[in-house]
DNA sequence: CTCGCTGCTGACAACGTTGTCAGACAGCGT
DNA sequence: ACGCTGTCTGACAACGTTGTCAGCAGCGAG
């Protein structure tokens, strides 16, 4: 900026009411300011002035868990949309569920000074958040809700999500219905498997231990799960399986591929060419668009001024039956 | 930090050492500071920080078309894996291959000072980053050449891969293959349509141009594509598609729902779930997360110094047979 | 006792910007 | 000629850091 107002032989401060179109500039001045800028191919220094303007660096901080999971991709998408339309960037950063990781990017992110910060987050203990909140940066908790933190946050609704999902299996017959879950510390695990349990208590079915197999977090191991229960003798076998999220999903379809119609199956978590299987698969979908549109327009909200106490917003689930879910017991 | 200075009653200077644990503060001036910075709830500023040391934010800057692809969230975890082997943050923008929020991006993100751009261009021209480049600041092209700039890029082999994929269709007996490519505009979608046509010119078939519609650049438009080649007369009907690239192929497979094993079909890219389909289908698939990876270290190199001119790195394709590519005319 | 050395500390400037304030100058009415 | 208004411009400080340099004390050697 110096060497633009040598070059139009002016001061700083004129060079910066001209970048920042503030009135009051003589047209002569600002033209030869503009040629200056132009010969240089000078840029503002964006630090500089969020610096100088002591907030505001029109950054937002997203914490998801993996960007290669369509669900948490969706989430990006509609906070950066969300975000690009007020002029906002994104620095997103994946934790891979390790709250040390999830930690260590929140204080980077921090420092860094981004206005907000959205956060899937990975760790069970959020005070290291109560500073930072009480100097009135935004924190918003996205998909899980924050521990030890009197915080916004935006969920699915998880339980009865689950619940709609396994009352339709058993609408359709089934009793034996397995539930193949996530690590049982992930809120919208427990959530999920509460509403599984609701639903068979509900029916007057016994809970069988046996076939609420947990703590796959991959698809892997979700298929070697899936594997196991299929091997149970028949009486114990389940006839129907829920998977509380898109990679137990993927898992069992992989473990069932033999087995086309025969297993009765719901997913929580709708993805890509569910209907294009064999067995088109019946999902329980939750939207992460809106869940990451909600929980970035919250906060702006606090941004623009709201001061009211933590929200907790719900976002509902749907039922999408596709066929896997209609194979009678 | 003038606060935790006066709290542990020394200077601006002492905390500075202090937190960055630069050597030459007796222990208990250190421990004093070390108090302080607890009590208060200091958190070094990085905005600041990176502003006095006039280089290096510590912030790469990313540029794909869209995050919810895939392939681009593919791309996008394996640069972010790179940045924070090196203490990197990552900025991510999905400019929905629209030229004129490329380049908003790319302004707004060096204006950051991001220490390098990593770029899949959706634009035709980016002499607009000469000053960047003179200035220093590393710019690498991803997935896509630049256009009137000399720059670094990583590109997939896409004429090779594609000339594979539609060659082994042919092997299989196909002499009327339809190809299905996004806009021409595009690089990958020109080069894989070269592919497709070296491919049938080698095998001595000529190209029927009403077998290659281009432009779909969604899986809607592809599956109503796809539909219309379906529909053809008979002995001007396609007897398989080569699709050149994911969103075509999930159109085509919508299309071909109801004439499982009739049509041949080869996708370029990988998807999961490809596996588990009615015709698991085989693809020609290219490595994202290579792209990403090469691209992230190329960005490392120069900014640690690499004055070479600029580099053309190709990452290898691979045929992965699966069955779809494997039924005969 | 002085000199130089080492270990620790602080004053100051600078990174690039912008808000505040004051100055310069022209036009205009009296 | 005078003051008043309004328009345009620039000097300066400050945002929160850190690099440079200088200062001060203690200590061993000459």
């Amino acid at each position: 900026m110096r060497d633009v107002a040598e070059e139009a032989g002016v001061s700083l401060k004129t060079v910066s009411r001209v970048i920042n179109a503030e009135p009051g500039v003589a047209d002569g001045t600002s033209s030869r300011v503009v040629a200056a800028i132009a010969a240089l191919g000078f840029q503002r220094n964006d630090l500089a002035r969020s610096l100088r303007h002591g907030r505001s660096s029109a950054t937002l901080g997203l914490i998801i868990e993996d960007v290669t999971n369509p669900f948490y991709s969706a989430v990006a998408e509609a906070v950066e949309k969300v975000a690009r339309a007020r002029g906002y960037l994104l620095i997103t950063g994946s934790c891979e569920e390790d709250p040390e990781l999830e930690r260590e990017l929140v204080t980077s992110l921090l420092r860094r000074r981004v206005d907000a910060m959205l956060i899937v987050p990975a760790g069970q203990d959020h005070s290291y958040l109560v500073p930072e909140l009480s100097a009135g940066t935004p924190v918003v908790f996205l998909d899980r809700p924050p521990s030890r933190l009197a915080a916004d946050c935006v969920l699915a609704d998880d339980r009865a999500g689950a619940r709609a999902g396994v009352e339709h299996l058993i609408a359709h017959g089934h009793r034996r219905i397995a539930c193949l879950s996530d690590a049982e510390d992930l809120y919208t695990a427990r959530e999920r498997r509460s509403g599984y349990r609701e639903a068979l208590e509900q029916a007057g079915i016994a809970a069988d231990p046996d076939l609420a197999p947990h703590g796959q977090s991959d698809a892997a191991a979700a298929e070697a799960a899936a594997r196991r229960l299929l091997s149970l003798p028949e009486d114990r076998r389940p006839t129907a399986l829920f998977c509380a999220n898109n990679r137990n999903t993927i898992g069992a379809l992989r473990a069932l591929r033999d087995r086309a119609g025969e297993i009765g199956l719901v997913g929580f978590d709708d993805f890509e060419l569910a209907d294009l299987l064999p067995t088109p698969v019946t999902v329980v979908r939750s939207d992460p668009s809106r869940l990451g549109d909600a929980a970035a327009s919250l906060a702006f909200a606090r941004l623009d001024g709201d001061e009211r106490s933590a929200q907790r917003v719900i976002v509902p689930t749907e039922l999408v039956r596709r066929g896997s879910g209609e194979i009678a017991a």
